[in-house]
RNA sequence: GACCCCAUUGUGUAGCGGUUAGCACCCCACCCUUUCACGGUGGUAGCACGGGUUCGAAUCCCGUUGGGGUCGCCA
């Protein structure tokens, strides 16, 4: 292990920000390509919101995108690592030990109730890692409160207090913190130790251009876990947003970022999210992972959406994910697709019946009614020969049978290979559906 | 308002004194094709502006403009 020691210090409020994890990300890749420490803290000194729920969707989050700490609090109870507590709420004594040396020096004192600290009046330089350095001039600073008047700290004292006792080597923040740097720098330097080194990285906006916040529309990591998107690829995506391999590849696994991730090749400049190249880049993950690392997340997309998928043969929901997964960019698209494989009544849409299950779609099912009840070999390379033979007799193209087939087995005028799909439902549901279909639409 | 950061097509980026300014997403056209995707080919679109420095500037410096952030007894 390095002396490198990061850390990751969200604050529980029931929800993981895109930013946050991003954050997460950036400080977990510096720890890995430097074999240093990942730390998660959790900031929970705001009593007023709610803790256990709020860590846990911190955690899940983490754990969604493969993100694992060295130190910091497990998610089934206890603690990895010598230098916590983890949680801010359990460090009171720490923080009441500092706040009691810098009242002891003068750097620190009381005024109405509250504590504060003495602000130095001069010009501080932040060394930043990634905007080089930044110049502040504190000659008219007010002085600030670090501990309230009901006792309780404030977030510039514990943060500090944190970084320091937690032996952080480099905080990588958000750039919204560097104009809270020198606060930092001051206190660090008035309790006598050394500051840890600074790297702010930029913040990623929304659409419209502004600081991403909670209300906007795809903040939440939760969202992309619920709408079916791959962890990869969310955490592929991420590291491009401010961050780049340099080598025109933008697809690449995470061993490939830990391997090349330098602090001072990060941008300066804010990176704004782009959803549309999100679900692109999920759209290649779904198509270069294999049906086993699909599987998983498959399973938990389709069980969320209530098809009773147990009673099917592994094998089966297999193949149905292998079929699917080539056309669809999430998994609830893929649940859209899948639908047909797992619900035996099939859900028709209108527009596609209007279309293709008009007398001369009907009159194509019959037709092919008749030919597949004689189909002895339904496998997809069979099909396909019998609707091109079928078609051929007829003096007319395989549209003529494959869209109306599509329809009636599916209820969708767009899926995977329809050939493909037959063979998976197997001939006695596709004759059934193909039955059904020529009844409920034959006038 | 003060202070700070930033500035290459609509978006994310490559570029780090000499390039026909590259790549990806998005969009458009064509090809492939059982639908939809995928894939392939091609296309539209960019160095914010003004001064310098230099033989030469997207690249360095200054200013302007624009965008963002911070200015809590929130974190």
């Amino acid at each position: 292990m390095s002396s490198v020691r990061v850390r990751f210090a969200p604050s529980p409020t029931g929800y993981l920000h895109v930013g946050g994890a991003r954050t997460a990300l950036f400080n977990w890749l510096y720890a890995r390509h430097m074999g240093g420490t990942f730390v998660l803290r959790i900031e929970d000194t705001d009593s007023a919101r709610n803790t256990a729920d709020a860590v846990r969707v911190i955690f899940d989050g983490l754990h969604w995108l493969g993100l694992d700490w060295d130190e910091g609090p497990l998610p089934a109870g206890g603690v990895r690592g010598d230098r916590g507590p983890y949680f801010q709420s359990e460090r009171r004594a720490i923080y009441d030990r500092a706040l009691r040396r810098l009242l002891d020096r003068d750097q620190a004192y009381e005024s109405d109730g509250a504590i504060r600290f003495r602000m130095p009046r001069k010009k501080i330089v932040v060394e930043d890692l990634i905007c080089g350095e930044v110049g502040f001039d504190c000659t008219l600073e007010q002085d600030f409160v670090i501990q309230r008047k009901d006792g309780s700290p404030v977030f510039h004292l514990v943060n500090v207090v944190d970084d320091l006792e937690m032996r952080i080597s480099h905080v990588i923040r958000g750039e919204d913190h560097l104009s809270n740097t020198p606060k930092h720098l001051a206190i660090a330097a008035a309790l006598g130790e050394t500051a840890p080194r600074y790297a702010h990285i930029p913040l990623i906006l929304n659409r419209t251009g502004s600081k991403m916040s909670k209300r906007d529309v795809g903040a939440s990591l939760s969202e992309y876990q619920e709408g079916g998107y791959l962890p990869q690829a969310v955490r592929n995506y991420l590291c491009l947003l401010g961050w780049s391999l340099r080598e025109n590849r933008e697809v690449f696994p995470i061993e490939t970022a830990i391997g090349k991730f330098e602090l001072n090749q990060i941008h300066g400049s804010n990176a704004r999210f782009d959803a549309d190249k999100l679900l692109w880049m999920n759209g290649t993950y779904m198509r270069s992972l294999s049906v086993e690392e699909i599987l998983p997340h498959a399973r938990i997309w389709l069980e969320r959406t209530g098809f009773p998928i147990a009673k099917w043969e592994q094998d089966y929901i297999k193949e149905v994910v292998l079929l699917v997964k080539e056309k669809v960019k999430t998994g609830k698209e893929l649940v859209e697709w899948a639908r047909p494989f797992f619900q035996e009544e099939v859900s028709f849409e209108e527009g596609a019946v209007n279309r293709f299950l008009n007398p001369a779609g009907v009159q194509a099912l019959r037709e092919l009614l008749d030919d597949l009840s004689e189909a002895a070999d339904f496998a997809s390379s069979a099909l396909e020969a019998r609707f091109r033979k079928l078609a051929q007799a007829h003096e007319t193209s395989v549209r003529t049978y494959v869209h109306p087939a599509r329809v009636a087995t599916t209820g969708r005028e767009v899926g995977p290979s329809l050939y493909h799909s037959l063979t998976i439902l197997g001939k006695e549901r596709v004759l059934h559906r193909l039955r059904r279909a020529i009844e409920t639409f034959a006038s």
